[in-house]
DNA sequence: TTTCAAGCATGCACGCTTGATTGTTTCTCC
DNA sequence: GGAGAAACAATCAAGCGTGCATGCTTGAAA
């Protein structure tokens, strides 16, 4: 798809990427039609049909926003002093905000569409990795030494878990107490 | 509901309710009509309506099958030997199969959607628990030290993140992998 | 055996979403 | 300033899922 020609049209489609993100995060993939989208978006029905001619589309683009949302928040997030107990806190609040919602909802919906598998998975690894080594990065670790890699992708899986049990009821709580843990555990290990 | 009478409507309700989880796992919450569900259960449409009345009524009926068969897979599940690594490779198992699955359909239905919710959130607080108690028991973990009962909780959660890792792939050999190092740094933590 | 209720099957109407068509406004470039 | 294209708005037909209403079948009790 092209690059719109006028200011208006970029705004709009821009409002357009992020109402869909937002709808994924409150009312789920079935729930984010298209007339909600463009409602929450401010636009009428028939402009986001001109900008994203069908459903598939509008969410095609709207799953790209999302994984280099995703990534960018990575970038702009390193902590200062980035001690082991800072930096777990932080991938804690990577998997609890309004974008890892929306992109739960796309996996869940991706697990029974395969059409939306395609479009995902390559870029959830992409994002995987990102993360990775961001990750790694950001608490000094060593990969070379054995098992390393492993801790470290089990903090992120961990992280991915506490952010699913966050999805129904508040969580923080809890997760405060697991990751402050966590986070003890891993300076260890890493030492 | 009052306990049908002929041993058919047993059968019937109980081909209907596995049929609705098998449903849910391979199709996702939207996709499980009613009559997808009663097709792959071997009975019309007509029928299932007769046991369910509404859409409603099958799955708040299905989500109580999920939750206790949920429950009854760990009882029967604690292996004979428990060392550490069998344990945590068994609460791998535990987010990695059919009603995993399934139980995460609901979950992320449930984000969106409040009557879904308030039916969803009390059988997971119960499962949770379930599997907590479950995991410690296995572990033979000492939970009045301070940082155990956190870190047990820890392993619940990465193995839910692993779960979902494995969603739109096969994961399971890295999952396999971050299981048995995490065995070894949890056995060091226990002990 | 008859009878009646439970269990089961079928057809229809309603509401909703999507995608297409057509008409109207706004901007850009000549 | 005017022509033409882009952006936006409104309406229509088609498909799908649900719920209801209506018959038919089976089984158990009198």
């Amino acid at each position: 798809m092209a690059e719109p020609r006028q200011d208006r049209s970029r705004v709009t489609r821009q409002r357009l990427l992020e109402a869909a993100v937002d709808c994924l995060a409150e009312v789920g993939w079935t729930g984010s039609t298209v007339s909600v989208v463009a409602e929450r978006a401010g636009v009428s029905r028939g402009a986001a049909q001109h900008h994203f001619p069908t459903r598939e589309d509008l969410f095609t683009a709207a799953i790209d926003y999302v994984a280099t949302e995703r990534v960018n928040s990575l970038r702009s997030g390193l902590p200062a002093a980035p001690t082991v107990a800072l930096v777990v806190e932080a991938i804690g609040e990577m998997y609890a905000g309004k974008l890892f919602k929306a992109a739960l909802q796309l996996w869940v919906a991706a697990a029974s569409d395969g059409q939306l598998r395609d479009q995902v998975v390559p870029l959830e690894t992409r994002v995987g990795r990102e993360a990775h080594r961001w990750a790694v990065e950001a608490l000094g670790a060593d990969e070379s030494r054995p098992g390393v890699r492993e801790v470290v992708q089990a903090t992120l899986d961990m992280a991915r878990g506490l952010g699913l049990a966050n999805l129904l009821t508040d969580d923080s709580k809890r997760r405060s107490r697991v990751l402050a843990e966590w986070a003890e555990v891993l300076e260890r290990v890493l030492a």
